[in-house]
RNA sequence: GUGGGCGUAGUGUAGCGGUUAACACGUCAGGUUGUGGCCCUGAAGAUCGAGGGUUCGACUCCCUCCGUCCACCCCA
């Protein structure tokens, strides 16, 4: 408010992660890392911002990604450069560029990264997000698309939440696609006359979508539609129904683990063929994918590549804490600090600093209470800055040569100890 | 891009056509001699989102804009 001028705020639908949060922000991310390296990926960490191209091919020109919702921009060499709104194909840029394929097939890779989509901002949604995502890169087989669906389970699990539903499809690859969205197209034009407006202009444009129409007259519609998983060739079939399989024995190791076959579920990048999946809660609500992914066998090749097979997933950090709030599944808090040191007088504000300089060398976390006030009000600052003991510096200490030191998360008694920081850090954190 | 709800101190809320715009939490300072948490006292902090109207008078009514939230679209 000094500022008549003018406050700034955060642009529109990005946020401040803040002290607060960054609790449970840290839980999530650490489970993340924990998960994925129990299952052998390792960390990848791609620029904020591409090259447009890459996404305007890999994620496909048409998409409402592409078409809408790319920060796109200019720099100074005259370069057309896009943040990063989607994390698999830059993935599978470095794949190329590194030359991968002659590491060991499959490449594993994950990675936690923001990700920027211009979008109306709403419950789940936001410009900037960030994304844990994991890349399979180099096996055509199934059991690795059942891997990436087990790390999400893996992952929900440790998370503590539960009453996650799993949806799967296989959308077969790109030619009988082609073949489907026709039928579908059909399908849908028969009664182009009973369509909401909505979807009768994206009829054209994306059949696939109809499928998971909100419109109830569509949805009726959608009952009697023909599923993609009749048109899967012989190849993809296999795939998926081995998938299955490998699926349902996961239920040994993850007993309340269920899928549902879900021929209405696609997926809105062009990149994805065969296994599509998402995992959402069962509480009502919108926007609440929580993981998503599929297998991507083109895009590799789409991208100047030899033709490698790949699948993967991304999960929405923001909208998982969102759901670990509302099923209040994980309780976190920050461990406390060691001490906080408190001053009054000049000598003792002096040896304060050097004393804690001193402790923090032995390992130990020292906090300074503010210089210049009352002992009183250090006390009342030492009372919520959340740490184990108050080391307390005054006159008396400085001509005893010791430090008081009083316990501050139990009733105890306040002890004198040598002015020295080797026995101050033994009696306030001893060494185990 | 389309539709709806909401915008009062840092936060959460109250309020009414005429009030010094209230309360709680938080912040700061105190509560005699150097010691926190509870309690008590006091202080700072709001041009009541912005602009324009209606009115003798508007935080309160109307319009516009902006912001925000929710929904569609799409997705994580």
């Amino acid at each position: 408010m000094a500022d008549q001028q003018q406050s700034f705020r955060a642009p529109r639908g990005v946020a401040d992660i803040l002290p607060d949060d960054q609790t449970l922000w840290r839980a999530v991310k650490s489970t993340a890392i924990l998960t994925a390296r129990q299952f052998g990926y390792r960390q990848i960490d791609t620029p904020v911002f591409e090259h447009t191209s890459l996404f305007r091919r890999g994620v496909g020109d048409e998409t409402d990604i592409v078409q809408k919702e790319m920060y796109s921009f200019d720099d100074l060499g005259g370069e057309s450069l896009t943040l990063r709104p989607e994390g698999t194909a830059p993935v599978c840029r470095s794949y190329i560029e590194h030359g991968m394929h002659n590491l060991p097939q499959p490449v594993r890779l994950y990675y936690i990264a923001p990700m920027f989509r211009y979008d109306r901002p709403q419950a789940g949604r936001y410009r900037q997000h960030h994304q844990f995502g994991c890349e399979a890169i180099g096996d055509p087989s199934p059991t690795i698309d059942a891997e990436i669906i087990e790390i999400g389970l893996h992952y929900i699990k440790n998370l503590g939440l539960s009453d996650v539903t799993v949806r799967i499809n296989s959308i077969g690859d790109s030619d009988t696609r082609h073949t489907y969205a026709d039928e579908l197209r059909n399908h849908y034009t028969r009664y182009a006359n009973d369509l909401p407006k909505v979807d009768r202009d994206r009829l054209d444009r994306a059949p696939l979508r109809l499928l998971d129409s909100k419109e109830p007259a569509t949805q009726k519609l959608s009952a009697e539609a023909p599923k993609s998983l009749d048109y899967l060739s012989s190849e993809a079939r296999v795939h998926w129904e081995s998938l299955l399989e490998i699926l349902d024995s996961l239920k040994t190791a993850y007993p309340k683990f269920s899928y549902r076959i879900d021929h209405t579920l696609v997926r809105g990048l062009d990149y994805y063929n065969r296994t599509v999946f998402e995992f959402e809660p069962s509480t009502e609500g919108s926007q609440t994918s929580l993981f998503g992914g599929g297998r991507y066998d083109p895009l590799i090749g789409i991208l100047g590549g030899n033709p490698t097979p790949g699948v993967g997933f991304g999960s929405g950090i923001e909208r998982i804490i969102l759901e670990i709030q509302r099923q209040e599944s994980l309780n976190v808090e920050d461990p406390p600090l060691n001490a906080v040191m408190v001053h009054v007088g000049e000598t003792a504000t002096k040896r304060a600093s050097s004393l804690a300089a001193e402790l923090r060398n032995h390992g130990v976390s020292v906090l300074l209470a503010p210089s210049g006030k009352s002992m009183r009000a250090q006390m009342r600052y030492a009372n919520r800055a959340n740490a184990n003991y108050a080391i307390i510096l005054g006159n008396r200490e400085i001509e005893q040569n010791a430090a008081a030191i009083k316990p501050l998360q139990f009733d105890g008694d306040q002890d004198m100890v040598t002015l020295d920081a080797h026995k101050i850090a033994n009696h306030i954190a001893p060494a185990d």
